[in-house]
DNA sequence: CGTTGTGAATGTATTCACAGCG
DNA sequence: CGCTGTGAATACATTCACAACG
């Protein structure tokens, strides 16, 4: 139903970085921005900006660049983030709870809309606005809520099933911070702090 | 000091997932295993995994596989995870004290020897068994604990400065979580839950 | 056999460098 | 001028396909 774009991985990636840049650039009063300030601000070529921002279309102006409102709007269409996105969190440990209430989640097209889990304990109280339901009604808060992506902070032994029965119930994406591979249709996109850890502890090593 | 290998970002990433199944497998009693077996875990190929083994020299053998701890340790020693990583979490929010309690944090080479906050309320308390000292003797801090990694969870406003006192205090590399570029002269490796919704609400949206 | 390790082929991403435009 | 958009060149990553080996 969207223009369905091809739009390369890692474009995608920086797309979703240069959006924070242009809200910045926009609320400082800047209309328009070049390539290579937005370089500047990551730390890559202005090349590489050009390159990613055609993806969009023609959308800069030779001699004096882009105009930020503009090509923040245009970015946000291509991410599909032009709507609000109805999201649960599954799993109301330390790490889904501390999400809960993650004001970012607002302010982008993301609102937490159910919360779920299997500690008793915390059914029916609430965090940060957001009631406990048990995780044996996850079919049911997901249909009723309309919630079309899901994260995943549950124990890793709990992953593949809770991944499986969100998108019996109709879920299409799901974030999963469980260190543990998912094997289900649906993108998946995986947060792992062990594994950041790793990369940085190489990265440490090798000059 | 180490042998410096130059093994590619991708394949550093796959390392660290192998890990996993290889610590699976080692307490399922699999002594071998093959390219194959982890190739399926993680629905990649299984040339790209021996491509991935070849990086750390001649260890498999032909008609039978890797030997599973072998390889194990093997993995571990070019990560540079054959030792611990004393690490500070700076900033005990939501998200830092939830990290606190991170369990897998001390499975591998890591460990929580420190936590920082600017919230005076906090200071002295524990959280997870790591007392909360004020933000104004990090340096001190870090000194003391002997501090190499450190993870950064404060407000996106507050994470350069911060990031830049780590690195004079002598951190070698930072695990950011905080919603902004950081510029220093270590490694950053970026968590950044926004984006990660970005990136799914993207790829949910094209097929 | 089954499985590794790797050259050669393909595919993907980044950078260069410059014509063309306001 | 300064800056975009893009072909051409380069670098990087993945897959193919098969000889060699226990």
């Amino acid at each position: 139903m969207p223009p369905s774009t091809d739009i390369p991985r890692p474009t995608v990636q920086r797309l979703s970085m240069y959006l924070r840049e242009l809200d910045v650039a926009a609320k400082e009063g800047r209309s328009t921005i070049s390539s290579s300030t937005i370089a500047r601000a990551f730390s890559i070529t202005d090349a590489q900006v050009r390159r990613d921002l055609a993806c969009l279309g023609q959308t800069g102006r030779p001699g004096v660049g882009y105009p930020a409102a503009g090509l923040a709007s245009r970015i946000r269409k291509a991410l599909s983030l032009d709507r609000t996105w109805r999201i649960a969190i599954v799993g109301a440990g330390k790490i889904g709870s501390a999400l809960m209430g993650y004001p970012r989640f607002a302010g982008g097209g993301f609102r937490v809309v159910a919360g779920v889990d299997n500690n008793e304990q915390l059914h029916g109280s609430t965090v940060a606005g957001i009631v406990i339901r048990p995780l044996a009604d996850l079919a049911e808060v997901i249909h009723r809520e309309q919630v079309e992506l899901a994260v995943l902070a549950v124990p890793a032994d709990a992953a593949q099933d809770a991944a499986v029965r969100l998108v019996e119930a109709g879920v299409r994406g799901i974030l999963n911070f469980a260190p543990a591979p998912l094997k289900v249709d649906v993108p998946v996109e995986v947060i792992d702090l062990s594994r950041s850890l790793e990369q940085l502890a190489f990265h440490v090593s090798n000059v």
